[in-house]
DNA sequence: ATGTTC
C-alpha cells in the first residue's frame, strides 16, 4: 500500500505521481524514495510535485529527491526543467535563498592534530565569521562594489584578496554566472545586501570542522584530495537578505504578470512567466546576480577560515593545504543542454534543494574532475554525518543531471522548538563529541539532529538508484551556527 | 531561508 493514496511504487527507489493526481498535469511526477522514506512523505509535498507538472512547457517529468519536503510552491528537493521557448521560469522553483549552497575545503591536518585544539578553533572561527540573523560583516559594499559582486561573483572576492584564482576552478560555474544584470535588482535588495557580504546568516546555515570518517571509493577520493582521518571544513550559506529580497520582489511581479500571459496556476505560490518574456529574463538576470553574491560570500568566508587555521596551527599556506574540493549550488535555475528523446534541447532547469550531479566527461566540468564526475556535497544535520558523492550518467538520463541536497526536514521549525523544550542541544551534542557555538538562541533547537531525516538514508536512495555514487563520509568535530 | 509578520 502506498503511503500517499494515488501514488504508485515503480521500484525500490522510485514512486510515480500519475497524471490526474491533480487536474491539468502535463506529465507525471517521479519521487525518489525507498519504503522507509516514503513513510515520511507529506501529502502536501506530493501535491506540489503534481502541481509543478501542470506548468507550461515542462519537459520530462516533475522530479523530487528523497530529501523532499514541503516548500514555497515547489517542493524542496524538487527538479523541474522547462523548454526555453515554450516554458516558464518561476522564483518558487529556485527558492528564497538563491544559491544557498555548500563549499567543502580539505586540509593537510589530521583529526588527531586538530582534536586538542578544537574548542579554541571553534571559538576563533566564531569570532571571525559573522553569524546570526541579520548579521553584518566586515565588508561594506560601495555602489561600485555592489555591481561588481553581482556581475563577477567569486571572481570579485578573489580580486579583493579573498582567496586565490586557483579556487575558482573548483566552484560550480567557476563561481560566476554570466549575464547578471545589476539594473534588474531593486533598491531594497541593494540596501539589504550592502552589509551582508561575508556573513554566514542563520537557520540551517553553518560552518563545520569535520574529518573523513569513511572512504568508499579511494581512487576517486584521492582525485579530490581526500583520505581517511583528514580534516575538512564545510561552509553552508547563501545570498542572505539580498537574494531573499530579489525572490520576494519577483514573486510579486510574476503574480501579476502570470495573468497577463494567461498562465493558470493551481497554487499562487507557483507564480511564473514565460522564460522568454521581459519579466522572465529580468528575474533570471537578477537571480544570477544573487547567485554570484552567494558565491562571493562563500569565497570570503573560506578566506577567513583559512586565516584562522593558519594562525592557530602556525603553518604556511602550503603546509596547511587548505584547498577547495568543490562548491555547489542547492537553489538555482540554470540554462543547460540536455538530450530529450535523442534530441539536444536548451532547457531552463530549476533545482530547489537539489544538487547538480554531472557525470564524468561532461563539458562543464573542470579538467581536474573530468575523469571522475562532479563532486556532490551533501550536508547532514549537526550531530550525524555529511557525504561527498559524484554524479553518474544515469542522472543525465533521469534527473537532468541532479541529485539530493541534504537530510531534509522531518519537523517544522516550530515543532522542533517544541520538542527541544527543556533540553540542552548544545550539551547533547557535546556528549557526542561535537563542539557547537551558536549566535541565535533558538537556532540550535530548530536545527537539532532530531529535526532532520537521517541523511544516510537519503544518500543511500540516490546511490542505489544510480544517479550519484558515494565517495566519502564526513563526521563533525565542531560547528558554528547562525 | 528571511531586518524570523510589509
Amino acid at each position: 500500500m502506498p503511503k500517499i493514496e494515488g501514488t504508485e511504487r515503480i521500484d525500490l527507489y522510485r514512486i510515480r505521481v500519475p497524471k490526474g493526481f491533480v487536474p491539468g498535469m502535463k506529465t507525471e511526477g517521479i519521487i525518489f524514495v525507498d519504503e522507509t522514506l516514503e513513510q515520511e512523505l507529506e501529502l502536501e509535498s506530493v501535491r506540489q510535485v503534481a502541481n509543478v507538472a501542470t506548468l507550461p512547457g515542462i519537459v520530462g517529468k516533475s522530479l523530487a529527491m528523497p530529501d523532499i519536503h514541503t516548500g514555497y510552491g515547489f517542493p524542496i528537493g524538487g527538479v523541474a526543467a522547462f523548454d526555453v521557448e515554450e516554458g516558464v521560469i518561476s522564483p518558487g522553483g529556485v527558492g528564497y535563498d538563491i544559491n544557498c549552497g555548500v563549499r567543502l575545503l580539505k586540509s593537510n591536518l589530521t583529526k588527531e592534530e586538530v582534536e586538542p585544539k578544537i574548542r579554541e578553533l571553534i571559538d576563533l572561527l566564531y569570532a571571525h565569521i559573522p553569524s546570526g540573523v541579520g548579521s553584518t560583516g566586515k565588508i561594506k559594499l560601495s555602489p561600485k562594489d555592489e555591481r561588481e559582486v553581482i556581475k563577477k561573483g567569486a571572481i570579485w572576492a578573489v580580486e579583493q584578496g579573498f582567496g586565490d584564482a586557483e579556487d575558482l576552478q573548483r566552484i560550480e560555474s567557476h563561481g560566476c554566472l554570466e549575464g547578471a544584470d545589476p539594473d534588474a535588482i531593486s533598491q531594497k535588495a541593494y540596501e539589504r545586501g550592502r552589509a551582508q557580504q561575508g556573513t554566514l546568516g542563520s537557520g540551517n546555515h553553518f560552518l563545520e570542522v569535520q574529518y573523513v570518517a569513511e572512504v568508499y571509493e579511494p581512487e576517486i577520493a584521492t582525485v579530490m584530495g581526500l583520505s581517511k582521518g583528514q580534516v575538512t571544513v564545510m561552509i553552508h550559506t547563501g545570498s542572505r537578505g539580498f537574494g531573499h529580497q530579489i525572490c520576494d520582489d519577483y514573486v510579486r511581479v510574476m503574480l501579476q504578470a502570470a495573468k497577463k500571459y494567461g498562465i493558470e496556476l493551481p497554487d499562487k505560490e507557483l507564480a511564473c512567466v514565460p522564460f522568454r518574456s521581459r519579466e522572465g529574463q529580468q528575474y533570471f538576470s537578477a537571480m544570477k546576480g544573487a547567485a554570484n553574491y552567494a558565491w562571493a560570500n562563500r569565497q570570503c568566508l573560506m578566506h577567513w577560515t583559512r586565516e584562522v587555521f593558519l594562525r592557530l596551527f602556525n603553518l604556511s599556506p602550503k603546509d596547511l593545504g587548505m584547498k577547495v574540493v568543490f562548491d555547489v549550488a542547492h537553489n538555482i535555475a540554470k540554462e543547460e543542454f540536455h538530450f530529450i528523446n535523442g534530441e539536444r534541447k536548451r532547457l531552463i532547469v530549476h533545482r530547489k534543494g537539489a544538487t547538480r550531479a554531472f557525470p564524468n566527461g561532461h563539458p562543464e566540468l573542470p579538467d581536474c574532475y573530468k575523469d571522475i564526475g562532479q563532486p556532490v556535497l551533501i550536508p547532514g544535520d549537526m550531530g550525524r554525518v555529511s557525504f561527498v558523492l559524484v554524479g553518474l550518467p544515469k542522472a543525465m538520463e533521469e534527473t537532468f543531471g541532479s541529485t539530493c541536497h541534504g537530510a531534509g526536514r522531518l519537523l517544522s521549525r516550530n515543532q522542533a522548538i517544541k520538542q527541544a523544550r527543556g533540553r540542552s542541544i548544545k550539551q547533547e551534542l557535546a556528549e557526542r563529541g561535537i563542539i557547537v557555538r551558536s549566535a541565535g538562541k533558538e537556532t540550535l533547537a530548530e536545527e537539532m539532529p532530531d529535526a532532520y531525516k537521517d541523511v544516510s538514508n537519503v544518500v543511500d536512495v540516490v546511490h542505489n538508484a544510480g544517479i550519484a555514487r558515494k565517495i566519502v563520509k564526513l563526521k563533525p568535530m565542531g560547528v558554528i551556527k547562525g
